[in-house]
DNA sequence: GCATTCTGCGTATGGCATACGCTGTACTGC
DNA sequence: GCAGTACAGCGTATGCCATACGCAGAATGC
């Protein structure tokens, strides 16, 4: 079923530990580890526009050049640092937890991974995941639904689809957290500007829907307003209980035919 | 309710042909629309990466910081081709078809615009649409929402959960067809690889789930494997009818409810 | 002790976005 | 019809960037 050496990229089995010493040549003179931690470091501090090669390997006092001993190209550091600063899948809750539960915890783990290092959200995704932590969350994703009566593809299906809306979700509220700091305004006050905005280009032509819209939103906005927190929270709630309710019918369908 | 002049960017006004001639100083040289049109007709031909501002520039024969008459900055012409490439939402189909079929008919061509334009997705989202197509999208998104009891804050929720599915997965599947390309195989055997990779690197280790996922795969894979073609379409349709029963649960309750 | 093989890295290439300031142009107010 | 003014196009220059190539020296196997 699985031959015993299927090819993998050498950043790939560098990150997992595989692949023996060659014997021949000098030592390496850095880690994986260290060379990824330093990304991290500089994305950390300064974004990850200023992750550059030279920029890396300065923090850890080699040339740039040096750096494509370790990784085939930039694009090869960026997953790994990806990986890396997703750090631990929330552990699971014993085998009591229901699916739901579960993978509304794991949803949640996987937004507030990017809300904890927001430059993960610019890193490109090229595939499905390879890296150890990737592999642990897919491990823990999947376990939420073991039991359930759904197949394999729509297991797979289902978790892509919550971590999708996690991921889309994070992105969407660091943006305009950002947009909002760049302009020293609350992130409410973005909100209330695109509303703005959106009532101006809408004046004139056929836009009811939005306008619409913007009417009830100027009514009744205010009733539903917490504090800023609370206001994120609902909207997040929101989408993943429509998510989470759509897999529920899905599933209450199969246990009940089968 | 809405002041007369919100300030909105200089790039979105010239796009929406508000903004009048100021009278003063020698004509614009070029419209707006054939610096976007010659930005997207690089993408088109080379892909994102290749669309600099020279090359937009020599593609028009003009100079390079010509360009900069029209946009404040390269970020602001890419939202600006990708609002453009967005093209037409899909037409209303009348007053009778329901919330369900409108919304996904929408989701679709949301996904096919971007399968359309590949590029589209390497463009990074700064904020909600302010472009005019972008704005008529969300017209018809909402559109599709009237009259289901659903509040603002609802309809807008739900929309962006469908949208963001659609482009998650154009993105996906995009990708993969890609890097499958890059290696001269069918997107199928990207599948097989994978799998096998990842039986690989998770044969030592703590991973029951995924290798129960495994197993199946490799035991039932066959039997519902029909043309690639129409796997991606049953994928596609199972995670988008997951979203819209979960949406379809809420409205019942509010319809049962009101 | 020699061949081999790998490491670190200096150098060079060919890009890139964009700040700045100049020149000529088309209009406004007189 | 003319002066003043604000704007268009764009040449030049700066300071980045990823990465191809090849060399010198280090560690090992034999």
């Amino acid at each position: 079923m699985s031959d015993p050496d299927v090819d993998l990229p050498e950043s790939v089995e560098l990150a997992w530990g595989l692949r023996e010493r060659p014997g021949k040549g000098p030592r390496r003179s850095l880690t994986m580890e260290q060379v990824v931690t330093a990304g991290i470091r500089v994305a950390e501090a300064d974004g990850l526009p200023a992750v550059s090669m030279s920029r890396v390997a300065g923090e850890l006092g080699v040339a740039t050049m040096s750096l494509y001993r370790y990784v085939s190209a930039k694009s090869d550091l960026l997953e790994l640092m990806a990986d890396a600063a997703s750090g631990d899948p929330p552990a699971p809750r014993g085998p009591d937890e229901g699916w739901r539960p579960a993978l509304a915890r794991w949803a949640r783990a996987n937004m507030v991974a990017i809300h904890r290092h927001p430059w993960i959200r610019q890193v490109p995704v090229s595939g499905p995941p390879l890296g150890p932590n990737g592999v642990r969350w897919m491990e823990q994703g999947l376990a939420a639904l073991r039991g359930t009566g759904l197949n394999a593809a729509e297991r797979l299906s289902a978790i892509m689809l919550v971590n999708g809306y996690a991921r889309y979700w994070a992105t969407l509220t660091v943006d305009m957290t950002e947009a909002a700091a760049r302009r020293q305004l609350s992130p409410d006050d973005v909100g209330v500007h695109y509303w703005q905005q959106l009532a101006r280009l809408t004046r004139h032509g056929p836009y009811p829907a939005i306008r619409e819209l913007l009417a009830e939103e100027a009514d009744g906005g205010a009733e539903t307003a917490g504090g800023e927190e609370e206001e994120f929270e609902a909207e997040w709630r929101f989408s993943l209980d429509r998510i989470l309710d759509g897999i529920e019918v899905l599933i209450r369908s199969r246990t009940a035919a089968g």
